[in-house]
RNA sequence: GCACUCGUAGCUCAAUUGGAUAGAGCAUCUGACUACGGAUCAGAAGGUUAGGGGUUCGACUCCCUUCGAGUGCACCA
C-alpha cells in the first residue's frame, strides 16, 4: 500500500509526546511539520512554540524533552537537535531507503485512490469570430493542466468548452466576409479557417471607423456615428435574422463556424489540449428563464414596473442586478444560470471549475451568489479559477491594433528556437527527420507551457515578444534535459524497472536530499489540486530536477569505482527521479523526451 | 467615485499557508576532474518584501492607512 502521508508517524508521536509531558491534548492540525532547512541537521522539524505555553519551559526546553521522547518511542527516530524553538528531528537511512524502495519507486506512487467525485473543468470557451491569441494558451493550459491534476487526486473529471458562436460578434465577420470576401474560403486562400474568419473582423471594424469618421465629418457626434454606421446596423440587423432562424444567414453562420472548427481543432491538438464535452452557446443562449420564474416564486428576485427582472444583492457588498430584460429576453448571466444547470442534470458533479479570466471576477460572484439563492444544493461546488491577463510591455493585447501575439504564431516560432537551440548543440544529427520535428515540438512546447504555467494563475503575466523564451535555467527546456539524462544513464546501464533492492544501509547527503525531493511528490500533487495551481507542480518538479542534477554532477553512477550495490542503489534512486519527473510534466501537459 | 486583485534582487518568479539568516533563474563576474550528456554544476555580487502604523513569542503572509499598477461597475457577451 501506498502511504500518502508517510510523516504521520511524526505527528502521532508528537501528540502523544505533549500528552505524556505535559498532560494536554492536541490535535494533528495543532502540529507544524516541515521540512529541516539545508542548513541544519535533520530531515523533519517541529515547530514548538505552540507548546511553550503547555510546557511553561523554553523553548529550547520544550524541544528538548519532546526530543527525547521521540527518539525513546521510534525506531526510526535516530537523533534531533534543537535550535530555539525548531526541533530538528534526523530520520534514520534506513526508513529512507526503505521509503525509496517500497514507496518511491513503485508505480502508484502519487496516484491518489479514486475518490467518487466528479469535477467539471470548464476552459479554453473560445467566440468564433478570431483565431486563438496568447491569453488563450493560458486558459487552456490552465485548464488542460488542473484538469490533470485533479486526475491524479482522484477524480473523475469532465473536461468542458463552451463555444460562444453566437452574437454580434461572428455578425460582424459574416456581414464584411459577405461584402468584401468575394467568396473567399480557406481552400482558395491557403488561410486557416479561424484566421480567415478573423481577417473579415479586423475587416468589419476598419470600414465601420471609416464609416463612422465620415458620419463625423458631417456633423455628427463620436457618439451618434457610432450608432447610426450602415454597417453596425446591418450587423445587428443580420443579428436578428439569425435569430429568426432565417435560412441563408444561418447557412453562412454554419459554413462560417465550420471553418473556425477546423482552425481551433488544430490549434488544439498543437497545444495538446481536449474536451470531453462541447456546449454551444447558440443552443444554451435562451436557457435558464424558466430558473427566473422559479426565483420570482421563491422571491429570490424582484420585478419592476416594467416587467425586467432584478436580482438584490446589496446585502452582499454587491449591487442590484438585472437577470431578465423588460421585454422578457435573457442577458449573459441569465445564460450561465441555466447553463450552470443543464451541466449539473447532465453529469450531477460534485465540483463546477470554471477557468475565466480575472475581469469577469464580479460576474461569477454574482452567478454563484444567485444559484446559491436559489437553495441549488450543487452551488458551494462551483469555482471560479480567475487568471490574470496576459500583458505586453507595451501594456494590453489589442487585436484592433495588430499587438495580439497569434497562439499559432507563437508556437511556431518556440519550435523554431527549439530547432535552432538544438542544432547548434549537435546532439540529435542521428535523428530522422519526423523524430527532429516531434522534437522540437516537444521541446518548443516545453518551454513555452512551463513559462506560462510556472507563474501562480492568479498574477497577471508579462510577455516580452522581443525578449525569446529562456531554454536554460529555471524552464521547461532544464527540466526536460534532466530527464534525458537520466535515460541515458538507465539506457547505458541496461538498466529495467523493478530490479532488486540493494543492502545498502547508509546515505550520502545528496542521495538522502533526492529521497526526501522525490517523496514530496504526493504532497505537491495534493497541494496543486487544493489550490487549483498548475504553479505547484512546476516549482515541484524544478526543484527535483535540480536536486537530481546536483546528486548527478557529484555522484559517480556507472564509473569503475562505484561498488556494485551503490551503482544498482543510484540507477533505482534515478530511475525513479526520471519517472517522477515524467509524470509531474505531464501534469502540465508538457512531454519529456529520451533524448535531446 | 465604489468594488476586487496585485506590488518581493536590474528583469522573470519562489517562500512548506503565521515560523529559523526572504530563496531560485536570467543578466554581470569567477571557476569545474580531458563530459556516466556542459540545455549541467560550484561560487561572487545583488533586498528597508512599495511607504507608514498595528496585531504577537514570531509578519512577505493577518488588520488599518497612503502610494502605484491592473480589472470590473450595461436592459453587451
Amino acid at each position: 500500500m501506498i502511504n500518502f502521508a508517510p510523516m504521520d508517524f511524526i505527528v502521532d508521536a508528537a501528540i502523544r509526546a505533549v500528552k505524556a509531558l505535559y498532560n494536554t491534548d492536541i490535535n494533528a492540525t495543532d502540529i507544524t511539520l516541515q521540512q529541516t532547512r539545508k542548513e541544519f541537521e535533520g530531515q523533519v522539524t517541529i515547530v514548538t512554540f505552540p507548546f511553550v505555553k503547555l510546557s511553561r519551559k523554553s523553548p529550547e526546553q520544550t524541544g528538548t524533552e519532546i526530543g527525547e521522547f521521540l527518539l525513546n518511542e521510534l525506531a526510526d527516530v535516530s537523533a534531533f537537535n534543537v535550535i530555539k524553538g525548531f526541533l530538528n528531528i534526523s530520520i534514520s537511512d534506513e526508513y529512507w531507503i526503505g521509503q525509496l524502495y517500497n514507496q518511491i519507486a513503485r508505480p502508484e506512487f502519487g496516484v491518489y485512490p479514486p475518490k467518487d467525485e466528479k469535477v467539471m473543468v470548464e476552459y479554453s470557451s473560445p467566440n468564433t469570430n478570431k483565431p486563438l491569441h496568447l491569453g488563450h494558451i493560458r486558459n487552456n493550459l490552465l485548464g488542460y493542466s488542473v484538469a490533470e491534476i485533479l486526475k491524479a487526486n482522484g477524480y473523475e473529471v469532465i473536461k468542458a468548452n463552451l463555444v460562444n458562436d453566437r452574437g454580434i460578434h461572428i455578425c460582424k465577420s459574416m456581414l464584411a466576409w459577405q461584402l468584401f470576401g468575394n467568396g473567399e474560403t480557406p481552400e482558395s486562400s491557403g488561410l486557416k479557417g479561424d484566421h480567415l474568419v478573423g481577417k473579415y473582423y479586423v475587416v468589419f471594424d476598419k470600414e465601420y471607423k471609416k464609416q463612422i469618421d465620415e458620419l463625423k465629418a458631417l456633423g455628427q457626434t463620436e457618439e451618434e456615428a457610432k450608432k447610426n454606421a450602415p454597417l453596425i446596423i446591418q450587423a445587428q440587423q443580420m443579428l436578428e435574422q439569425w435569430e429568426a432562424g432565417d435560412v441563408a444567414v444561418i447557412d453562412l453562420w454554419k459554413t462560417m463556424n465550420s471553418w473556425v472548427y477546423a482552425g481551433f481543432a488544430e490549434t488544439y491538438k498543437k497545444l495538446g489540449v481536449d474536451f470531453d464535452q462541447y456546449y454551444y452557446e447558440s443552443d444554451t443562449y435562451l436557457l435558464g428563464k424558466d430558473i427566473i420564474d422559479e426565483g420570482l416564486a421563491k422571491s429570490v428576485f424582484f420585478k419592476k414596473e416594467d416587467g425586467s427582472v432584478w436580482i438584490d444583492l446589496t446585502a452582499e457588498g454587491l449591487d442590484q442586478k438585472l437577470v431578465l430584460r423588460s421585454n422578457g429576453t435573457s442577458v449573459y448571466i441569465t445564460q450561465d444560470v441555466g447553463t450552470a444547470q443543464l451541466k449539473y442534470s447532465q453529469y450531477h458533479m460534485d465540483k463546477s471549475i470554471y477557468v475565466v479570466g480575472n475581469e469577469q471576477d464580479y460576474h461569477f460572484k454574482v452567478l454563484f451568489l444567485i444559484l446559491k439563492k436559489l437553495g441549488k444544493s450543487w452551488a458551494p461546488g462551483l469555482f471560479h479559477l480567475s487568471y490574470g491577463m496576459v500583458d505586453l510591455p507595451s501594456g494590453k493585447m489589442k487585436s484592433r491594433e495588430g499587438t495580439v501575439v497569434d497562439a499559432d504564431d507563437l508556437m511556431e516560432e518556440m519550435e523554431q528556437t527549439a530547432k535552432t537551440h538544438t542544432e547548434a548543440l549537435g546532439k540529435v544529427n542521428s535523428f530522422g527527420e519526423t523524430e527532429k520535428e516531434q522534437l522540437y515540438h516537444t521541446i518548443g512546447m516545453g518551454a513555452l507551457k512551463y513559462f506560462l504555467l510556472k507563474v501562480e494563475p492568479k498574477k497577471r503575466l508579462l510577455f516580452d515578444p522581443a525578449e525569446s523564451i529562456d531554454f536554460q535555467g529555471h524552464t521547461g527546456p532544464f527540466i526536460q534535459y534532466t530527464h534525458a539524462r537520466i535515460r541515458s544513464v538507465l539506457n547505458k546501464a541496461g538498466y529495467t524497472s523493478g530490479e532488486a533492492s540493494t543492502d545498502i544501509k547508509q546515505l550520502d547527503a545528496l542521495e538522502r536530499e533526492l529521497i526526501l525531493a522525490l517523496n514530496q511528490f504526493p504532497e505537491a500533487i495534493m497541494q496543486a489540486a487544493r489550490d487549483y495551481s498548475p504553479a505547484v507542480i512546476a516549482n515541484y518538479v524544478y526543484e527535483l530536477a535540480k536536486t537530481y542534477n546536483k546528486f548527478y554532477q557529484d555522484k559517480a553512477i556507472l564509473k569503475d569505482e562505484v561498488p556494485a550495490d551503490v551503482r544498482q542503489f543510484r540507477l533505482t534512486l534515478s530511475a525513479a527521479a526520471a519517472k517522477i519527473i515524467k509524470r509531474s510534466m505531464s501534469l502540465l501537459g508538457i512531454m519529456v523526451p529520451e533524448r535531446m
